[in-house]
DNA sequence: ATATGTTCTGTTATATCATAACATTTTAAT
DNA sequence: ATTAAAATGTTATGATATAACAGAACATAT
């Protein structure tokens, strides 16, 4: 949390009541929530905000490198190495719906030459791994 | 196309009227199609059909290895090699919106490594690259 | 302390993407 | 011809996401 606020600073930002409870939310979650699982969640607090509310806390939180969106399942997960930059991959495991956050430096060095020999010039990266996990294998 | 009817038989299934024209239309787009869009291109034959029709159609191609989906985007475009098996990636350009797709060995191999060290048994690869194809950068 | 511009929120409405469920038809193989 | 599987047609609905605009909260410069 301390993490968020400096990052949200640092963009000259500010991190609301709204976008941390979104946060804490993510955080809290095993597994990557929709949408609209969040709105539930949030729910709970108060009455039912417009979806609009949490898109706009999600813009905010990706934004700022504190959350990620898993397009693949149009899920969003909050980022489990918030402090710094990276390029995260995910792997998402279809029998428990865990995604674990990886940081695998041979799969974004192979992404950056990839793009560099095409002449492609990377806004951003999507890697996401489907299957199962090791947890879910027995 | 007859790779499609090759494929499709492999499969033992139908290389059908409407598989064949959405096939047909993907191929023809120099960009990545959303569903409705190819409705669309459907219309301009016959009446305009329910969703479903093309959602099959794309579940079938897909599945086939004729057609990719675009997550990231929720696009489909069809398969630049659709002979043999291979494993795609995509390079998706923000400003002219084509994707290429590139079969980036180096890619794929630390995709595999990271898995197998994660002990997680991959069953889908989702590698999709958004940013500035060479081409829109003058 | 107040004027000002920017950020953020609230809200309504609507756009866009995707699937469930079930009846019917086509096809291939016996 | 019979049959089982594959494919289509259709209606309805579910799920995800954004547009647009009014107003409130906040930072900061005078």
């Amino acid at each position: 949390m301390k993490t968020a606020e400096n990052k949200s600073r640092a963009l000259g930002l500010r991190f609301t009541k709204t976008r941390r409870k979104v946060l804490e939310i993510l955080w809290q979650s095993h597994s990557p929530l929709g949408a609209y699982d969040i709105l539930d969640r949030l729910q709970e607090d108060s009455r039912r905000p417009a979806p609009m509310v949490v898109y706009r806390a999600l813009d905010f939180l990706i934004e700022a490198g504190l959350a990620h969106r898993l397009s693949s399942r149009n899920a969003f997960i909050g980022c489990s190495a918030p402090e710094g930059d990276h390029e995260a991959q995910f792997l998402i495991c279809n029998h428990c719906g865990s995604a674990a956050e990886v940081e695998a430096r041979p799969i974004a060095k192979a992404v950056e030459e990839t793009a560099a020999s095409a002449g492609f010039h990377v806004h951003q990266r999507v890697v996401e791994i489907t299957g199962v996990c090791p947890n879910c294998q027995s």
